[in-house]
DNA sequence: ATTGACGTTTACGTAAACGTCAATATACTT
DNA sequence: AAGTATATTGACGTTTACGTAAACGTCAAT
C-alpha cells in the first residue's frame, strides 16, 4: 500500500477523471499537498475521496457531502456548542439514511413483485405457442 | 380518497412546485388526461409520481427514474424478448439497490463512531471545566 | 534536442432539473 | 361586470457538476 499518490491514479482507481478531483478541490472537499505545483495525495485524502464517492452513490449533492465530511473532522475538537451542533446534524443525517434505507427496501419488494409477473407472462408465453419444447442432450 | 387530483393539489401534497410536475411531464415521467387544457390526475398517476419522488429520494436522475417506471408497466405484456429484456434489467437495477444498502450501512457506522468521538469529548469538556455540575431540581 | 507522459491554470461549454416571470385563458364568486 | 383563484404555454435564467479544449510547465528517456 502506498503512502501518497497522484491525481491521475487516484483517478484511474475509482474510475473518474482529474477534472472531477480537481473540481472536488475546488468546492473544498479536498486539499491535497503540493510538491512544486502538482498534488500530491496522503492516505487521509485518498480516504476521504472514497466518502465523497460514496456519499455520490447515495445521491447526496457535493455541499452535503462537505457537510458530512466536516463531521468526520469535527468529532474530535471544538466548543461545546459546535459538537452538540455536529451530533444534532449527524442525528438528521442518520434519520435521511433510515429513509433512503426503506426508500431501498420497498424498491426490492416491488422489483420482487414485477419480476414474478414477468415470469409468470414468460411462462403463459411458453404454454401458448410451444416452440421449443423441453430441450434434451444431444 | 379522491378519483382524481388537480396540479396544485399534488404539489401541495408532496411538497414539489407546479412547474416540476409539468416538468416530469415534458420528460414522459407522467402523462395525465386533461379537461381542456386542464390537467387531471388519477390514482394511478399519483402513484407513479410517488415512485418517482421516491426515486428521487434515492438520487436517481430522472432518466433511470424513467427506466425504472417502464418497468412497472412493462412486466405484463410484450414479447419474450421484451420480457427478458425487462428480467435483466430488473438485476441490474436490484444489485444497484444492494449497493447503495451497503453504502447506507456503512455510513451509518461511521456516524456512530463520530457520535461516540463526540460524546467522549463533550465529557472531556465537562470534566476540564465545571461550570454545570449536575443540576438540581428547584 | 525533441518527444511523450504527466501535470498545471484559465476559460468556456453543457446537460439536468428545475425557478421565475409574463401573457393568457377559464371558472367561480360577489 | 369585475375580481379572485387557478390553470395554461412559452421563454429565459440559474445552479450543479463536471467536460473540453487551450496554452503552458516539468521531467525522463531517446
Amino acid at each position: 500500500m502506498q503512502e501518497t499518490y497522484s491525481i491521475s491514479e487516484l483517478g484511474k482507481e475509482f474510475g473518474i477523471t482529474t477534472r472531477a478531483i480537481r473540481f472536488y478541490e475546488d468546492k473544498q472537499l479536498l486539499s491535497p499537498t503540493r510538491q512544486g505545483s502538482r498534488r500530491i495525495y496522503s492516505r487521509a485524502d485518498r480516504t476521504r475521496l472514497k466518502l465523497l464517492l460514496r456519499g455520490k452513490r447515495l445521491g447526496w449533492p457535493l455541499e452535503e457531502i462537505r457537510s458530512v465530511l466536516s463531521m468526520y473532522d469535527a468529532g474530535n475538537h471544538g466548543e461545546l456548542n459546535q459538537l452538540q451542533y455536529t451530533f444534532k446534524k449527524i442525528e438528521q443525517r442518520r434519520q435521511q439514511l433510515l429513509q433512503q434505507k426503506h426508500d431501498i427496501d420497498a424498491a426490492l419488494t416491488d422489483l420482487d413483485r414485477i419480476q414474478e409477473r414477468c415470469v409468470s407472462h414468460m411462462a403463459t408465453l411458453n404454454r401458448c405457442c410451444e416452440t421449443n419444447p423441453s430441450p434434451k442432450e444431444s
